[in-house]
DNA sequence: CACATTTGACCAGG
DNA sequence: CCTGGTCAAATGTG
């Protein structure tokens, strides 16, 4: 994804990148204003930012990469993969403000009320699954902690060969400026644009083990979390602004400006963005 | 038309 | 029996 760019496509995307920060700026400005009064004005500088982002976000590839997709060839062969003892499906988490791009392309295919847990989790497949039955998957939840932060739990590895250009490590992560939002079927569905991306890949030094059951029957996934030891640690913005304010709204006036939102109604609204001004990751083994 | 998302139902583990 | 994880038909979008 984040792959070569022609020099020509650089520039531009140096351009774009450029632009978008004078915008984050302006918008930034605005907001230390008195907001009524402009509120248009933010609202146009959010615009901008997001026609930004997306421009980049085209830029690095972010056209169509359409999988094959069809569920319907699949049977039921193997449920309950994942708490299933047989898979050595090493589990990663990773806590962010967004779904980060990782070169991979996800696809949904479930989400869930998870007990005791504010938010539903998520459920990601790799779009080459069944192409080249590439076993990854994640599940994606806002944190209780912290309800502008993701929790993204990764189960098995890339097999397909389609992360080559994005297999990366963590670090090789922070190169890649680019976040896809996932959501509602409003923003990204009929496959407009490329699915659910994320960080780093999952790890393929042999933390393993232990597939990853968050029989959550008497613990919140917060607690769930301390229960299982981890180690997250926040890196913090960029950007010293509010990280879940406005800047992160392509509407201002989105649901996604109060910390306790909705995650399917921010959802909604979400787009592409540029994971410069976000907050990042911090990603963390642990054994599950 | 092709493909991704949504969402209710099904299945299996605890 | 409850809960989480996955499936797959229906639906929507480009």
């Amino acid at each position: 994804m984040a792959a070569l760019l022609t020099p020509a496509a650089s520039s531009l995307s140096r351009l774009m990148a450029q632009g978008r920060e004078s915008a984050a700026a302006l918008e930034a400005l605005l907001r230390g204003a008195s907001p009524q009064e402009h509120g248009e004005v933010r609202e146009l500088a959010s615009e901008i930012l997001r026609c930004c982002d997306r421009a980049l976000a085209a830029l690095h590839g972010g056209g169509r990469k359409r999988g094959p997709g069809h569920a319907a060839a699949q049977t039921r062969p193997g449920k309950r993969t994942r708490t299933s003892g047989g898979e050595t499906a090493a589990a990663k988490r990773v806590e962010k403000k967004w779904t980060a791009e990782d070169g991979f392309i996800w696809r949904k295919y479930g989400q869930k009320e998870i007990l005791h847990s504010k938010h539903p989790r998520l459920y990601f497949r790799c779009t080459y699954k069944d192409d080249s039955g590439c076993r990854a998957t994640r599940q994606v939840q806002l944190s209780e902690d912290d309800p502008s932060l993701y929790v993204i739990t990764y189960f098995g590895e890339h097999t397909c060969c389609h992360g080559d250009n994005a297999v990366l490590d963590c670090d090789n992560a922070k190169m890649q400026p680019f976040v896809i939002n996932f959501g509602s079927a409003a923003a990204t569905s009929g496959g407009g644009s490329p699915p659910w991306l994320s960080s780093c890949s999952d790890d393929g030094d042999g933390h393993s083990e232990t597939s990853r059951s968050s029989q959550a029957a008497g613990s919140p996934e917060e607690e769930d979390m301390e229960e299982l030891g981890d180690k997250v640690t926040k890196i913090e913005p960029a950007s010293s602004d509010h990280p879940s304010g406005a800047e992160l709204s392509s509407s201002p006036d989105a649901s996604c400006c109060s910390p306790p939102w909705d995650p399917l109604a921010a959802c909604s609204d979400w787009d592409i963005f540029n994971e410069a001004s976000f907050d990042y990751v911090i990603s963390d083994y642990f054994e599950l």
